[in-house]
DNA sequence: ATTATCGACTCAGAAAAATTTTG
DNA sequence: GCAAAATTTTTCTGAGTCGATAA
C-alpha cells in the first residue's frame, strides 16, 4: 500500500554521531539510583517484605486485570511486522540530553532519604504476584523499593492532593488562578526584556536598512507579549473576518475514461471523481489496493446517481489513462504559460488572499492561516489507513459554522446558500468550522502562525517546559523510585514515564480500528519491544504519521526488568506492554507535579533544552559557516531525538556523487596551484613542505574524468553560444556560422603568476574546499532528517536569538521570514536569557 | 465511576510553489 | 545572462495530544 517512498536510517552511521556523554548520563544515572535506593538485598528482607504484603495482594488482585480489558489484542496479523519500507529512527543509543539535570541536583541523594522516612509507614504497599513468582532478582527489590516507594508515592500524592481538589472543582477560572501566578513570575523578565531590546532594534535597523522596513512596523504592532497577560480564556473583544474561500465548482472536461476498453461518458460528479483517481496515477496510490477498493466503492455510489446507468462494474475494466493525460497536457500548459498570464494568476490570488486573508481581533488586523475549505478529493491517508482513496466531498456552506464577533457584519455565504450556523464565542480560536465526511473530524479555519493568538500559546507552551526545569528532578526521582513499586500500575506508569523522558516519546493514545496502527509510549504493544540483555531495549514501532521508530537503548537495569515482566506470559504479540496504563492516567499522575503538565511537555522541554546544550560547542571564534554547521548540528540532534524524518529524495544518491567530485575538481585544481607556485619559488619546497603532498581521493581516473568532463562543457558551452549566435542571424536574415570565431579566452598559465597570487589562490581553493566539504557533511546528515519541525515547534526561539547575540550571527541566518515573523515575540529578551 | 466520544488545538511530512544557485 | 537544477519556503491537510463531556 501506500508504500512510503524507501527511506531508512543506518543505525551504525546515527552511532557515530551521538555523543560519548550518552554512556557517562547512563552510567551516572543507574549510579544514582543505586546510591539512592539500594538497600542491601538479603534473602530475609525479601522474604519479610513478601510475608507482610501477602494481604495485599489478595485484596489487590484486581491489579492484574489490564486496564483495557474490554480492548482484547488486536489482531496480531496486523501487527506482527513493520513494513520493510518503514523507515527506521535514527541512533542506536540516544539518551536524551536531558539527564543532565540529574547531576545537577545536588541534593538528589539528601531529596529522597527525608522524604522516605517520614512516609514510609502509612503507605499501604500492594504486592502483585508477578512480582513474587517473578525473577529472582525480583524479590531482591521488594524490600528497598517498598520502602522507597511508599514514600515516593505517599508524598506525592499529598501534596497535590490540595490542588487536586481545586483542579477536580475546578472550571476556567480555577486554571486561570493558578496559572497567573507562574505567569507573573514570568512575566516580569519578558518585559524587562522588551523594552530595552527595542532600543538596541533601532540599532540594527540603521545597519541594515532592509530589515527596517520589514520590522519598523513594531511600534504600531501588537506587543502583547510585553503587558504579560497571557489570559487566552477569552480570545477577543471584537472579532470580524470575511467567512471561508469555497473552491471552484468543477468545471467539467469531457474527456472520457475507458471501460473494457470503451471511451465511457461521464456526467459531471462522476467525472470529477474519475479525475480524482486520474490524479494519482503514477504514485504509490495507484498500486495501493486499499486506496483503490475505496475509490471505486465510492465512485460506484457517485455513479449510481447518475441519470443514465452506467456500465461500470469493475474496478480492474477502468481505464482512467484519458484523463491522465488529460491532466498531464495542462499541466503542461500551465508550465507553458506566458509572464503576463503567470502574473495575472499570482495577483488573482493575492487578491484573494487581501480580502479574505486578515480578520480584525479587537481592531488589530492578523493574518488568517488556512481560509480556505478544503476542496473535494481522494483521503490520503498516511501509513496504512483503513480509509484511504475514500471520497472525500464537496463542503457545502450549509455545513459550515461561523464563528464571529455579535456586532460584526456576517460575511456573505456563496448565492445561493446559507451558513449552517452563525456563532459568537470568544473562548476558542476558530474563525469557521465544519465536519469532514471521511473520519467525521472536525475542520478549522484557524490563525496563522504569526498572529497574537497562536504566538500567545506558544510562549505559553515554552514557558510551561521551562517551568518542567524546576520540577524535573524530582519527577525522575520519583519515578526512578517508582521503577521498583510493588503496585504494577505504578512501576508500569514509571516505566513509560522514563522512556518519556529519556526518549522523548509521545503520550501514545489508543487508536480506533478504522485508523492506522501506530503507536506512542502508552500504546505500545508486546511486539514492539524487545530485549537484549544484558541491558538493552529495542524499539521498533510505527509512531505518528507512520513514521517508523527503531532505537536501541541501553537502559537502566530496573527499566530491563520491568519491560520482561511486563512481557511475561501469558502475554504475546498484540498484547499492551503497558496494560494498566493509558494517557489519561499518566497525565493524571503528571499535575501533581505541576498545573498544566503533561507528556507532551516532555517533548517540548527536552528538545529545547538538548539544543541549548548543544549550541554550546559553537565555536566562538568560528567563521560564520562554521557556526552556522553548529547550530544546524545542534538543531539536528533534536530532529533526531524527537525522530523527525523525511523521504530521500530520489536525486540524492546522485547529487552527493556531484558535489563530490566538486570538491576533487577543486582538489586537482589546488594541486596544480601547488605545482606552479613551486616552479615560480623552488625555495618553498623546504619551507613548505606540505606543498608537496598529494591531494586526497585525486586519483589519474579522476583528473582523467575531471578534464573530459571539463572538455565536454566548454564544447557544449561554445555549441550553444554558436546556436544562439546563429538564431540571431538567422533573425537578422543573416547566414548561419559554422564555427564561433571568437576563441575562449586562453587563461593566464599558473605559472606566470606571481607568489602572492598563487598564494591567495592557494587560500581561496583551500577556503571552497573546506565549504564545500562542510556542505557535503551537512547533505549527508540531513538525508533523512527534518530540521524543520522541531525548529518550528520544539525549540524555544528564544535560545536563538540569544544564540545570534552571543556569536554575532543574523537572525536572518537561521530564520527565515515566516520564522521571524511567528517568533517576533521572543525577540526581545536580555542578554543573558536562558532556556 | 469509568469509559467512550467529542472538541479544539498542536504538530507532521508531502507536495507545490518560489527562490537561489549553477553551469 | 539564461535555463535547468537544486534548495528553500509555503501550503495543505492528516495525525496526534489532551481536557471536557456524555453515556
Amino acid at each position: 500500500m501506500s508504500e512510503q517512498p524507501l527511506r531508512r536510517r543506518a543505525s551504525v552511521k546515527a552511532a557515530e554521531v551521538l555523543k560519548s556523554s550518552d554512556n557517562d548520563d547512563m552510567d551516572r544515572d543507574s549510579s544514582d539510583s543505586s546510591d539512592d535506593f539500594d538497600a542491601p538485598k538479603s534473602s530475609s528482607a525479601k522474604k519479610a517484605t513478601k510475608a507482610s504484603h501477602s494481604k495485599a495482594e489478595v485484596s489487590d488482585s484486581d491489579d492484574d486485570v489490564p486496564l483495557s480489558a474490554r480492548k482484547q489484542s488486536k489482531p496480531t496479523a496486523a501487527n506482527g511486522n513493520v513494513p520493510q519500507n518503514k523507515r527506521a529512527a535514527n541512533g542506536s543509543s540516544r539518551n536524551s540530553a536531558a539527564n543532565d539535570d540529574n547531576g545537577n541536583d545536588s541534593e538528589t541523594s539528601d531529596a529522597p532519604v527525608t522524604k522516605k522516612s517520614k512516609t514510609a509507614a502509612e503507605k499501604k504497599v500492594d504486592d502483585e504476584n508477578e512480582n513474587g513468582d517473578n525473577e529472582s532478582d525480583e524479590d531482591d527489590d521488594d524490600v528497598p523499593l517498598s520502602k522507597k516507594k511508599a514514600n515516593g508515592d505517599v508524598k506525592a500524592k499529598k501534596t497535590p492532593v490540595g490542588k487536586k481538589d481545586t483542579a477536580a472543582k475546578r472550571k476556567l477560572k480555577v486554571e486561570e488562578s493558578a496559572v497567573t501566578p507562574a505567569k507573573k513570575r514570568k512575566t516580569p523578565a519578558i518585559k524587562k526584556s522588551g523594552t530595552p531590546v527595542k532600543n538596541e532594534k533601532k540599532g540594527e535597523d540603521d545597519d541594515n536598512d532592509e530589515n527596517a522596513d520589514e520590522e519598523e512596523e513594531e511600534e504600531d504592532q501588537f506587543a502583547w507579549w510585553k503587558d504579560g497577560a497571557l489570559d487566552t480564556s477569552e480570545k477577543w473583544k471584537t472579532m470580524e473576518h470575511q467567512g471561508p474561500v469555497f473552491p471552484p465548482a468543477y468545471v467539467p472536461h469531457g474527456i472520457k475514461m475507458k471501460y473494457n476498453g470503451a471511451p465511457i461518458e461521464l456526467e459531471p460528479d462522476s467525472e470529477e471523481v474519475a479525475t480524482f483517481f486520474a490524479g494519482i496515477i503514477g504514485t504509490d496510490y495507484e498500486q495501493n489496493k486499499t486506496f483503490c477498493a475505496n475509490f471505486f466503492r465510492d465512485f460506484l455510489t457517485v455513479l449510481k446517481k447518475q441519470k443514465k446507468t452506467c456500465p461500470i462494474k469493475e474496478f480492474a475494466k477502468c481505464d482512467f489513462t484519458p484523463i491522465y493525460q488529460h491532466l498531464q497536457e495542462q499541466k503542461e500548459l500551465r508550465k507553458a504559460m506566458t509572464k503576463e498570464q503567470k502574473q495575472k494568476i499570482k495577483e488573482e490570488k493575492l487578491a484573494l488572499e487581501e480580502k479574505y486573508g486578515w480578520a480584525l481581533f479587537d481592531g488589530r488586523k492578523e493574518k488568517v492561516g488556512n481560509f480556505r475549505i478544503e476542496p473535494p478529493g481522494l483521503f490520503r491517508g498516511r501509513g496504512d489507513h483503513p480509509k484511504t482513496g475514500t471520497l472525500k466531498l464537496r463542503v457545502m456552506p450549509e455545513q459550515v459554522t461561523i464563528n464571529i464577533g455579535k456586532e460584526a457584519k456576517v460575511p456573505e455565504p456563496p448565492a445561493g446558500h446559507k451558513w449552517g450556523s452563525v456563532v459568537h464565542d470568544n473562548t476558542v480560536a476558530w474563525l469557521a468550522t465544519w465536519k469532514e465526511n471521511v473520519n467525521d473530524n472536525i475542520k478549522y479555519v484557524l490563525m496563522a502562525a504569526t498572529s497574537s493568538l497562536k504566538g500567545q500559546s506558544d510562549l505559553k507552551k515554552f514557558e510551561k517546559a521551562r517551568e518542567l526545569k524546576k520540577h524535573i528532578a524530582k519527577i525522575r526521582r520519583d519515578y526512578t523510585d517508582g521503577l521498583k513499586d510493588k503496585v504494577m500500575a505504578t512501576r508500569q506508569l514509571s516505566t513509560a514515564l522514563y522512556f518519556i523522558d529519556r526518549l522523548a516519546l509521545r503520550a501514545g493514545n489508543e487508536k480506533g480500528e478504522d485508523e492506522a496502527d501506530t503507536v506512542g509510549c502508552c500504546s505500545l504493544r508486546f511486539e514492539h519491544v524487545t530485549l537484549e540483555p544484558p541491558n538493552k531495549v529495542i524499539f521498533d514501532f510505527l509512531g505518528k504519521d507512520s513514521i517508523r521508530y527503531y532505537n536501541e537503548v541501553a537502559v537502566d537495569e530496573q527499566v530491563f526488568k520491568n519491560i520482561k515482566i511486563f512481557k511475561r506470559e501469558p502475554k504475546k504479540e498484540g498484547d499492551m506492554l503497558f496494560d494498566r496504563l493509558n494517557t489519561a492516567i499518566l497525565n493524571k499522575d503528571l499535575t501533581k507535579y505541576m498545573t498544566g503538565l503533561s507528556a507532551k511537555v516532555f517533548r517540548t522541554f527536552n528538545a529545547s533544552y538538548t539544543f541549548q546544550k548543544e549550541l554550546n560547542s559553537t565555536p566562538a571564534d568560528g567563521t560564520m559557516q562554521e557556526k552556522i554547521l553548529a547550530y544546524n548540528r545542534a538543531n539536528r540532534q533534536v530532529a533526531i531525538l524527537c525522530n523527525h524524518q523525511r523521504t530521500v529524495s530520489k536525486a540524492h544518491t546522485a547529487q552527493m556523487g556531484k558535489i563530490q567530485d566538486k570538491v576533487r575538481g577543486y582538489k586537482y585544481e589546488r594541486s596544480l596551484i601547488k605545482k606552479a607556485l613551486l616552479e615560480v619559488d623552488p625555495k618553498l619546497k623546504k619551507k613548505r613542505p606540505e606543498l608537496l603532498e598529494d591531494e586526497s581521493d585525486v586519483d589519474d581516473d579522476f583528473v582523467q574524468r575531471y578534464l573530459t568532463g571539463l572538455e565536454e562543457k566548454e564544447k557544449d558551452r561554445v555549441a550553444k553560444a554558436l546556436e544562439k549566435e546563429n538564431e540571431k542571424r538567422k533573425a537578422e536574415g543573416k547566414a548561419p556560422l559554422k564555427e564561433l570565431e571568437k576563441k575562449k579566452s586562453v587563461p593566464t598559465p599558473l605559472e606566470s603568476l606571481s607568489v602572492e597570487k598563487l598564494e591567495k589562490k592557494l587560500e581561496d581553493m583551500g577556503k571552497r574546499i573546506e565549504t564545500t566539504k562542510l556542505q557535503i557533511i551537512d547533505k549527508d546528515e540531513n538525508k533523512t532528517t527534518a530540521l524543520g519541525t522541531s525548529k518550528i515547534n520544539y525549540i524555544d526561539p528564544r535560545i536563538s536569538i540569544a544564540w545570534c547575540k552571543k556569536y554575532d550571527v543574523d537572525l536572518e541566518k537561521i530564520f527565515n521570514r515566516s520564522l521571524r515573523e511567528k517568533f517576533h515575540w521572543a525577540s526581545h529578551l536580555d542578554d543573558d536569557w536562558e532556556f
